[in-house]
DNA sequence: TCGTCATATGAAAGCGCTTCCTATGGACAC
DNA sequence: GTGTCCATAGGAAGCGCTTTCATATGACGA
């Protein structure tokens, strides 16, 4: 089933069905009626391989994971190929969480689209460099600019402030901030806010590093709750950690909200659904996924050639978790 | 950047090259070494479009969502995409909520890969049969058997025969079920069970359609509160109705546990932090994904021509939301 | 020493499509 | 009636690769 077999049941030639079915040049109207005519009957679909390869282009376009698993990454993902099918482009997924040679891996998928979106936590900046200088458009999210490739961020400073201050209102004194800013650009945005917050008023909060899971987080926070001078507030770098701090706190009879305050990063759906609710800030995941999906585009069809890079802001959520509120 | 260039540098012709690269016919060690390290001078990665159409195949398969938001699909595709890519194959997603079109995306996919996974309420049944037909291996994943096509699904009849009995058990007596058995078969099987292990015990439960999100399950759940004989008991259809639903108990002060009990199905994060915590059924999501692309990996490879119709079973979780358990 | 055969390699066809270039025929102006 | 031009459509090249088929080279046995 090929254009041939079209244009031999249309009495025409392959270059008048291409043109009939794409539009591209003009064709009679009798001889489109035939042509769109066999199409039905044969039930006609062009091979993708073909096309792509005399156009030289895939309308496809990558996305890179650390990992799927998590709210965040599905909903970014969710805005993502929204956006991307609407512009006529399928999407490829690729998760580099477990895997031996994500490089690798992303190099492969890079032979297989016309654009890639690479997250935080994936591949290291040298290779996003080496594909973009390969000509390959590229959005970053979630991470720190990149020569030649295009950026999308949430901005978490004035959220990571915000929340300092309005724990200091709260009274705490003593602050530990589970992360590990060393290791994200993201979590060292939200660290340093949250101590330039909590530090206008006189308090200096410790970090200890953690992973970015529930389970670690329970472990960290039950570390920093067993010792005598324990902290009155757990600033987590992402909800997942207070979630399993919340646990690690209860666990040892401390009320969250009253005895110590907890708060996360993401408004996750668990985040509103955990009581006490978690305060947390919300990233707009969404969002974050649609506009990478539409810079990307740009950059694409050649729409745009100077680099684009854009930061999103965040909401800070006070719920129970920090405090009561009256 | 082509074949020819690294035959050229190499000095040998390009079917050497090719055979040098993917070892389909024996070359000289020598020439080998030649040709890789040209290769690796160079840079050179073969285009996916050209390797695709000389090979007649993709080396990717596509998944067809209905939507990617809530933590169920995602992790269905975390363990798709992680057993896939391990496959050596490519993923594409695609997300057929709010597609005005979806049929047609669906079929738009299938001519860029080798297989398809769909899952339920994305594509009518004649489609898959249509495309199934055209002899592109297709397995469906929570959703009944398709002439032609591999299945897999969660078995909930089991379990919501348990979750009935165990509902009896705490002594309820008007039982409201929230979902549309009419609109999705696996809702239908749960409502089943649920009936059939709650008449063991002369209970006959009610059911009102509700759709699959939050907001539903709490406008739902309020209008089942607000008449007089109000149920005893909320058994929703998925979490995220069951969560919306706490919200409604609450907002009328109702103690979820105490004087009426709630339960979900999926067992999301947000069901063990909630508080009450969630009793609720656990899927084996990740491995319904790891299956399907293990199911469809064979079908494509040939290794396997029978249809093949897994069921895979699900696991009460009970927790706090359906009564205060010692 | 010569013929035979295995082995290594290149030329070329073909995968299905798009598009440039060229040819044909009819409409129109003169 | 003839020449010109435009609209339409076909032929063919080319996209980058795999693989068949044919050929060259050298090893080996007679």
């Amino acid at each position: 089933m090929t254009i041939y077999d079209v244009a031999q049941r249309a009495g025409v030639g392959i270059a008048t069905v291409s043109r009939a079915m794409r539009g591209s040049a003009p064709v009679a109207e009798a001889t489109r009626a035939r042509v769109l005519a066999a199409v039905e009957e044969l039930g006609f679909r062009p091979s993708h391989a073909g096309t792509s390869l005399a156009e030289r282009k895939h309308a496809a376009n990558g996305i890179v994971f650390p990992d799927l698993s998590g709210p965040y990454y599905a909903e970014v993902l969710l805005g993502y190929e929204e956006t991307a099918s609407r512009l006529g482009r399928s999407v490829l997924v690729l998760a580099t969480h477990g895997r031996p040679d994500p490089a690798t891996a992303v190099r492969d998928l890079a032979g297989r689209v016309d654009g890639l979106v690479v997250l935080g936590r994936t591949i290291p900046d040298h290779v996003v460099e080496e594909l973009s200088a390969f000509g390959l458009p590229i959005v970053v999210v979630a991470r720190p600019e990149v020569d030649g490739a295009d950026s999308i961020r949430a901005d978490g400073l004035d959220a990571a402030r915000a929340l300092g201050e309005h724990l200091a209102a709260h009274g705490v004194r003593r602050v530990a901030f589970l992360g590990s800013p060393e290791e994200s650009p993201d979590v060292a945005e939200r660290w340093r806010g949250v101590r330039e917050g909590l530090g206008k008023h006189g308090i200096e909060p410790t970090v200890t590093p953690c992973h970015f899971d529930e389970a670690s987080g329970t472990r960290v926070a039950a570390g920093l709750l067993a010792v005598r001078e324990r902290p009155d507030a757990l600033v987590c770098a992402n909800d997942e950690i207070a979630l399993g701090a919340i646990v690690a706190a209860e666990e040892i009879g401390l009320r969250v909200g009253r005895d110590i305050a907890i708060t996360g990063w993401d408004d996750v759906m668990a985040a509103r659904h955990a009581r006490p609710a978690l305060t947390t800030v919300r990233q707009p995941m969404r969002t974050l996924g649609a506009l990478a999906a539409e810079v990307l585009d740009q950059r694409i069809t050649g729409n745009r050639t100077t680099p684009r890079h854009e930061s999103l802001a965040t909401d800070l959520v006070v719920r129970d978790s920090c405090g009561l509120h009256p």
